[in-house]
DNA sequence: TCTTGACCTTCCAGTGACTGGAACCCCTAT
DNA sequence: ATAGGGGTTCCAGTCACTGGAAGGTCAAGA
């Protein structure tokens, strides 16, 4: 299969599976003329990739995450640590977002939006 | 006053502050040593920027933002917008991370995390 | 006077995970 | 022969810093 339709296939942009391959997450043949061929199994691990950094893991958890699930002895218990501080760290932006939108939607409801200058955000911002 | 109380005062690092100069936000003034001065100005500039970053600005919001700030004749409807986009940008995230955090927690949730392979978190990364 | 140490300066490179673009090769159809 | 739609590599840029190297400046102490 050529990287056009495992795009398609896997819904990952080529200049993307390019990059998974620089960074050596996937190592697919190549033809005599230099194209890439990916065989199911490069299907499967961009598949996987794919759904992996979709839930946000980041490009090492997820070679760790690949390891583990090509690894028939592994513990459940290191997939279940990596997924854990992640879930962790996605906690923690949440927080720091909702803080941020706390504050922000009470200052954008308290700013008249008009042609005059007076605006509480400005203040805020500004506030010593 | 010099790089290092500026930083202590604003609380953001020196590097920083050197970058935020670089990319035009302040112009601090230099002695004869070419050490940079800050000025009243300076200094609330860069509390106004470390506020707004702290909100989750972008710097290109937080030069416009700040623009707004010195700009008598503004209108706070400019400010609004501003804000209003990134209340959004901020609202998308949430929700993207919420999501993350859904599907994740549940895989975690029902993973053994004990010593055998068989784990349900790889199993839906793998899953077609 | 010399030295020490804490400042300050600039400049370059790296971060994460791509993305855009240039320049060029390959294959098929007209 | 050529046009197009694939493919390839490589370089640069994104965002907002951050780390580090190499070197200048200054005040205090021996």
């Amino acid at each position: 299969m050529n990287i056009s339709q495992v795009s398609t296939v896997t819904g990952l942009p080529a200049k993307t599976i390019r990059y998974y391959e620089d960074i050596g997450l996937v190592q697919p043949q190549r033809q005599d003329n230099g194209y890439r061929v990916f065989a199911k199994t490069d299907l499967h691990k961009l598949a996987f990739l794919a759904r992996a950094r979709s839930l946000g893991f980041p490009i090492d958890s997820c070679r760790s995450l690949l390891a583990l699930y090509n690894d028939q002895d592994r513990a459940s218990s290191d997939v279940k640590v990596i997924a854990k501080n992640h879930l962790a760290e996605i906690d923690q932006k949440i927080g720091e977002l909702t803080t941020m939108r706390e504050t922000l939607s009470v200052l954008v409801k308290a700013c008249a939006g008009d042609n005059r200058p007076d605006c509480p955000i400005l203040t805020d911002l500004a506030k010593p």
